[in-house]
RNA sequence: UGCGGGGUGGAGCAGAGGCAGCUCGCCAGGCUCAUAACCUGGAGGUCAGAGGUUCGAAUCCUCUCCCCGCUACCA
């Protein structure tokens, strides 16, 4: 049966580069996982964007003298080479500076408006009357309560690294032109998330058995504890409220950018020429729908944004009565990748950016490292000397020197044809028994967000392959007996072009390529391209995923005997173990 | 402070009551089609520490230490 699958990958700020530790924390699992579901037959729907808003953003444009527009706009058009570069296949990667998103941000403030789970209360805020404004706490500055340390925020003392409210700070001050505060009385608008503790812990208690400890654990424990949240701020840079006399207030980034998810799958509906198609995977209660994000990222998708959903009575833009809104199935969280031992910090310029990494390595041969050193149950370390020491003991020797050995042994040897092979012995009818029972294995594991056991799994029945080849030596055969060395060469190219496809969601560049070697037309998965939509007032540049002409499936190989074979070239590149070396006095000269 | 996750051979990880497993590295052997790649065998661990439950504990319970995240204005 055909299922409805939709894979969100949490909104990055685009106030810096993606690194590493963005793609083997939620892109390229979701990637996976995504590809995985296309092969499958499934309707996959992959939606994320960049998240516009927020303090992050306007900190580094105050920085640099430009506009907060200026600098999303920059960094996303950088994530989205990112995104082709490494092959992150989304169905549309958007912003949350559209017309649509704002309209659709509003519409749920007002449903939970309407359903009584939004109130206003007061706050006492600094406010600078130099800069006329209420300062953010990042825009404080004064004297660490605890350490004595004079430059300590008004979120936390950079120095004792003790978290702060502003109001703890002796002597505060805006940080911009040292301007005198007084704490004023503001009004804003908090989600009543007490209100909706019940349901969302109902949520949370039924059938979450599957997801991960580190998500379900802390999410049962959050909810208990549940307060109003304020969802407004004194900015002027975000979505305005869609009420009368709150010019001066933007609605708060935590409460908005979760709705990107949904926002995006109806742009994506839209620009399909469909514009109702997103309901299929929002309001098919058989719709399964997964959200891949970092730890620090949890309590927003496993509490905040089920209930915003709740409040709003799940029934947005829908108007049959029977049908609810789907909440997440899957709250899929990694921990944290670090760099050679240290956390990666974009503010310090301490990590490896996706972009500058691939200038010098390939896509393939950094997705594989990424997904086997991926962050699934625990913080785990990204290093070179490990990276390289993979990349050629596990990808090239072990796979990629499979298919070369053989491609080439074939394409020498049989006239460059699949030769027409004889009767199967046991050991032939064995290792293409073992390969396809893979498909079920391995199927099971990425369905179960297994990936790194997925990506071990095949990687064994390439090892496999390799067992029968040294059994059956053809290479020693063929001197004596050419059709006996033909069946076993028909064989293992068989295998290896299931291989392929059990390979080809972490590596689907050079599965393409093998595609290709092996005598096939058509692609195995769609391309990602850039689009500029025009909106009324604006544009905006998205990535689509373009499925023309493809023709992967997961299903074990039939490959038929005569097919031409192309030249064949290696897959994988062989990298001398002094490259690690190199990047690393790069990475640490990059930080300095 | 509180809450959650994690601590397993040299490295990276799996296992969640029944002889401690995988990939890599290391050592020895085999093979030569192949990117000095492939295959076979071997050495290497008191499962962070202490106490307890049990016929039996990496696994369950208690305490301690260490790392990471959250702790509500860093989404």
């Amino acid at each position: 049966m055909t299922e409805n699958i939709l894979v969100c990958t949490a909104w990055p700020y685009a106030n810096g580069d993606q690194h590493v530790g963005h793609m083997a924390g939620s892109l390229i699992p979701a990637d996976i996982f995504a590809r995985y579901h296309r092969l499958k037959g499934n309707r996959v729907l992959m939606v994320s964007g960049s998240d516009a808003h927020g303090t992050p953003i306007t900190v580094k444009a105050d920085a640099e003298g430009v506009s907060p527009r200026d600098i999303f706009e920059r960094y996303h058009q950088r994530f989205l080479d990112t995104f082709i570069s490494i092959g992150i296949s989304y169905d549309l990667f958007t912003h949350t500076d559209t017309e649509n998103h704002y309209r659709v941000a509003q519409d749920i403030f007002a449903a939970c408006l309407n359903n009584g789970y939004i109130y206003k209360a007061a706050q006492q805020q600094f406010y600078s009357a130099a800069q006329r404004r209420f300062l953010p706490d990042r825009y404080i500055e004064g004297t660490c309560p605890k350490c004595g340390y004079d430059s300590a925020r008004g979120d936390q003392c950079d120095n004792c690294k003790t978290l702060l409210e502003p109001t703890e700070l002796i002597n505060p001050h805006a940080k911009e032109d040292s301007s005198t505060l007084e704490l004023r009385e503001t009004e804003h608008f908090f989600l009543d998330l007490a209100a909706l503790k019940d349901e969302i812990a109902a949520y949370l208690n039924e059938g979450k058995d599957f997801w991960r400890p580190n998500v379900i654990n802390f999410s049962r424990n959050y909810v208990k504890d549940l307060r109003g949240r304020p969802i407004t701020r004194d900015i002027n840079w975000g979505i305005p409220i869609p009420l009368e006399g709150y010019d001066s207030k933007r609605l708060y980034v935590w409460f908005e950018a979760v709705i990107g998810y949904l926002s995006a799958s109806i742009e994506w509906a839209v620009k399909e020429g469909e514009p109702e198609k997103w309901k299929d995977w929002w309001y098919q209660p058989q719709a399964k729908t997964i959200y891949f994000m970092g730890k620090d990222n949890i309590p927003f998708h496993s509490i905040i944004w089920p209930g915003e959903l709740i409040a709003t009575g799940r029934s947005l833009y829908n108007d049959n009565p029977e049908q609810k809104m789907n909440l997440p199935y899957n709250v899929a969280s990694n921990e944290y990748l670090t760099m050679t031992g240290s956390k990666i910090s974009t503010s310090r310029n301490f990590a490896i950016w996706t972009l500058d990494i691939l200038e010098r390595f390939d896509p393939d041969a950094v997705r594989y490292y990424l997904n086997a050193v991926a962050p699934e149950t625990r913080d785990t370390d990204f290093t070179f000397e490990d990276f390289i020491t993979r990349n050629n003991n596990e990808l090239v020797a072990t796979w990629g020197n499979l298919v070369n050995r053989m491609l080439g042994f074939a394409y020498k040897r049989f006239d460059a044809q699949v030769p027409q092979p004889g009767e199967l012995d046991e050991l032939d009818r064995e290792i293409i028994a073992k390969i396809e029972t893979g498909f079920n294995e391995a199927g099971q594991l990425i369905e179960a967000v297994k990936l790194k056991a997925a990506q071990q799994a095949v990687m064994k029945l390439a090892q496999a392959a390799n067992v029968y080849l040294d059994r059956k030596e053809p290479w020693k055969v063929f001197k004596n007996d050419k059709e006996a060395a033909a069946t076993t060469v028909y064989v293992i190219l068989r295998v290896i072009d299931s291989l392929k496809i059990l390979f080809s969601p972490f590596l689907p560049f050079t599965g393409q390529q093998l595609h290709q070697y092996l005598g096939y037309s058509g692609k195995l998965f769609g391309q990602s391209c850039k689009e500029e939509c025009s909106e009324g007032e604006r544009s905006h540049s998205v990535l689509r995923y373009r499925a023309e002409n493809v023709v992967g499936r997961w299903k074990a190989s039939q490959l038929p005997a005569g097919q031409t074979l192309q030249k064949p070239a290696t897959l994988f590149k062989k990298l001398d173990e002094e490259l690690a070396e190199a990047e690393l006095s790069r990475l640490l000269g990059d930080s300095s």
